[in-house]
DNA sequence: TTAGGTTTGG
């Protein structure tokens, strides 16, 4: 009798689904051969070659040789065997060495006798260091449930010795194929960035299903349908250009287009496609292959997919969302109830305030899980999202507390009978288009990192002052004023009165804001010269990336190294077009002192490495180097970087000074390092940021434009900041929605206070009269 | 098996 055991788990072709370890499929009588998958190859061992994909290749032999079940420093089983090629026995080259591990190891131990017969696809093909002795094969195979492999086993008998010497286990290496080069019916290894993806959702089968379209840099997509029991198994997919690595996927034809699914033992990690961000797979799986070669992978990837695929996306926060879209939210759970058999309510967070009024979607007290007393805390922060038929299930298992990301929210803007102004609903409705669902977020996950942080910092006193300003009663509530001033004693001005008379004067107004620009608000920031008045863009990175490449051509002077006052470091880069970098450290009392203290000028850096520096050290200066002194680049760059923040000086006012002034800054007792300070050492005339925004103000009786020239003492944020800080854009945008909610009639909108100042600016026939807001902060409540 | 990307109802 001959009996065909096949050990699986992982056996790409398996139709069965039980996860055994190992299980009996045929008894076979007189027959010799397995009816192996149509897409397996016989492999002979003569044509063995490393590197090349072996998914859908096996290799058959008989066991001549198996040695004791042993574990490996790691705890992994490992199970070490001999197989001779019994169709080549005259071959010059018939046997070679299988390694087996994992808990296929354990598994074949029990079963595997010598003179079997022995059949395994999907092993890996790792050279031997030593040259090959006595008909032994060069190279030894690698197999294991992780790795995909399959081993069939022929119990019949069947004798052969031979002798074996030791061998050493390498790690094993995947080949990858690129998404140009796949073919109907194999199975292979791909890596790609996500173009699109649908969070996995429950099937109308017995499954978890996720759809997942690649590209990768051979500009083809790919769609992926992945289908697992265990929601774990698939892959974890936060947003648009994460990368992902699949181990073995099926590729098939489908409507005239590749199509991927999952096959046996199909595993995956994903990792975040942000540049920079640590490459840490995430996956389910306790046993992968990691290494500096997918690192590498990764890191190419990253770079790919940021400049061809736009992961732009429609993430917005609460105080963002428009009427009549679609947005996605990442947001934390505070509350859930059932509403009826197709639909079932959310109550979600983000910090933010939606500036439109929201629905409340009505259930019982008794049927509404989440902490009462943060539900009324929250109770106008938090919004409802009511989700639909297939989401229900997904949605009734959350938990409170957790971390969501709520994929395609359609917010709809709807009047009820007894309301005069429209509210905004939340709806995730049933389907899955356009990778509708709900995604359950790790706290790990640097978004929920960020949002956890920033919840923390929302003080729910303050929100609840907001009462006054939102949602339900608009009407009766808007008397009152948003913005104090610092002249308490002035008395308002009516707006008509203003413009009737002439400049310059001080007011006080009491008015509301119709409209203001830029509405982008990140566009209203300026730099500004006090000394020439001058105002001017800020200069965007591609400039700077431009001033630093001309300046990395020429090679840094070594005879400006290591002087009085600093210490320099040289080397050169790896690239192909190589590149030298030279850092000077600028010492204190003839030593160095600690990064974080330290001023260091660098030549050669590239804005990256820059912006790294700027990290560990107190202030980087970008130089370069003349015949006779270092001296700073072109001034449409930042002639300094410190914190978040780049400095610029005016090309009109600066005469810039040699660099050995810093040297009297370097000797003071504690060197602060003031950006001021640096400036006039280095005959710099440095750029103020501010925020320039036109306001449009109107009371009963008119309406004028008033210009808002702020640093910091308007928003109480630098304007300084606003440019690198998500945190402070985010809170800007809250208090402009609160001074101005969109979607607002005039009658709806707040009053607000302010001090206005008119002045004459000499045109060419006639005298023009401006407004500028001064002396005004938003008051505590509002921000 | 399931889905096979392309939104809108409650």
């Amino acid at each position: 009798m001959l009996m065909v055991l096949v050990l699986k788990v992982s056996a790409p072709w398996a139709s069965d689904k039980v996860a055994m370890p190992v299980q009996l499929l045929k008894i076979i009588e007189g027959q010799s051969e397995i009816p192996l998958p149509s897409h397996l190859q016989k492999e002979n061992l003569e044509h063995l070659q490393e590197g090349c994909d072996h998914t859908n290749k096996y290799i058959q032999g008989v066991v001549t040789l198996s040695y004791p079940l042993t574990k490996l420093r790691d705890g992994t089983d490992f199970f070490k065997i001999v197989v001779q090629d019994s169709d080549n026995l005259r071959s010059q080259i018939n046997s070679i060495n299988v390694l087996i591990y994992g808990k296929m190891a354990e598994d074949c131990a029990k079963i595997i006798c010598q003179g079997e017969t022995f059949i395994v696809a999907g092993f890996k093909v790792i050279k031997l260091p030593a040259a090959r002795e006595g008909g032994r094969h060069d190279f030894h195979l690698e197999v294991s449930e992780e790795a995909g492999s399959a081993i069939y086993i022929y119990t019949k008998p069947k004798t052969t010795a031979a002798s074996e010497t030791a061998s050493v286990s390498v790690a094993p290496k995947y080949v990858y194929t690129p998404l140009n080069h796949l073919k109907d019916g194999t199975v292979v290894n791909l890596y790609g960035v996500v173009k699109f993806f649908k969070p996995p959702y429950i099937s109308k089968g017995t499954d978890y299903c996720s759809i997942v379209t690649l590209v990768d840099p051979s500009n083809v997509k790919l769609t992926c349908s992945l289908f697992s029991g265990n929601l774990d198994s698939l892959p974890k997919i936060y947003k648009v250009g994460d990368i992902v690595r699949f181990h073995r996927i099926k590729i098939r034809e489908y409507n005239g287009q590749m199509q991927g699914i999952t096959s046996g033992g199909f595993a995956s990690l994903t990792f975040d496609g942000t540049i920079g961000a640590p490459v840490v797979p995430r996956t389910s799986s306790r046993v992968y292959t990691f290494m500096d070669e997918e690192q590498k992978t990764v890191e190419e990837l990253r770079i790919w997919a940021a400049s061809n695929i736009s992961i732009s996306g429609s993430a917005t926060k609460l105080s963002g969302v428009q009427p009549m879209l679609f947005f996605d939210l990442t947001c934390q759970l505070v509350g859930k109830a059932k509403v009826d058999g197709s639909s079932f309510l959310l109550k979600v967070w983000d910090g933010t305030k939606c500036p439109y009024p929201t629905w409340k979607v009505p259930v019982e007290a008794k049927d509404l899980e989440g902490e009462k007393v943060l539900l009324h805390q929250l109770r106008n922060l938090a919004v409802d999202i009511l989700v639909y038929d297939n989401h229900v299930q997904l949605a009734e298992s959350l938990k409170i507390g957790s971390f969501l990301r709520i994929y395609s929210i359609h917010v709809k803007q709807a009047s009820a009978d007894n309301e005069d102004v429209s509210h905004m609903e939340f709806h995730l409705h049933g389907g899955t288009c356009y990778g509708r669902g709900i995604g359950l977020l790790p706290e790990s996950n640097p978004d929920v990192k960020e949002l956890k942080e920033f919840l923390e910092s929302v003080n729910l006193t303050d929100s609840q002052n907001m009462e006054s300003m939102c949602s339900m009663d608009i009407d009766s509530t808007f008397g009152n004023v948003t913005v104090l001033t610092d002249h308490q004693d002035l008395s308002a001005t009516e707006l008509k009165t203003i413009t009737n008379s002439s400049a310059p004067r001080q007011y006080r107004i009491r008015a509301k804001l119709r409209t203001y620009k830029p509405q982008k608000l990140h566009q209203s920031v300026k730099l500004h010269c006090s000394k020439c008045n001058s105002l001017q863009e800020v200069p965007d990175r591609d400039e700077f990336d431009v001033i630093l490449h001309g300046s990395a051509s020429a090679a840094p002077n070594p005879e400006l190294h290591n002087t009085s006052w600093y210490e320099s470091v040289t080397w050169s880069t790896q690239e192909q077009k190589q590149r030298e970098i030279a850092i000077h450290f600028v010492k204190h009392d003839e030593m160095l002192q600690h990064p974080e203290d330290t001023l260091i000028m660098i030549e050669g850096g590239t804005l990256k490495e820059i912006w790294k520096l700027t990290k560990r050290f107190k202030c980087v200066i970008p130089v370069r180097s003349t015949e006779d002194d270092l001296e700073l680049l072109d001034l449409s760059a930042p002639f300094l970087l410190k914190g978040n923040v780049k400095y610029y000086g005016c090309k009109q006012c600066s005469t810039p000074k040699p660099m050995k002034n810093l040297s009297s800054i370097a000797a003071e007792q504690q060197p602060s390092w003031e950006p001021t300070e640096i400036a006039q050492a280095l005959g710099i005339e440095l750029l103020q940021y501010v925020f320039i925004m036109k306001f449009t103000l109107v009371d009963e009786t008119a309406s004028l434009n008033a210009y808002l020239f702020d640093h910091e003492k308007f928003f109480q944020i630098p304007a300084s900041e606003i440019l690198t800080n998500n945190f402070l854009q985010e809170k800007m945008q809250m208090t402009m929605n609160t001074l101005c909610p969109p979607g607002r009639k005039l009658g709806e909108l707040p009053w607000l206070e302010c001090f206005i100042k008119s002045y004459n600016v000499r045109g060419a026939m006639e005298n023009q009269v401006y407004y500028q807001i001064f002396d005004t902060t938003v008051a505590e409540d509002v921000v």
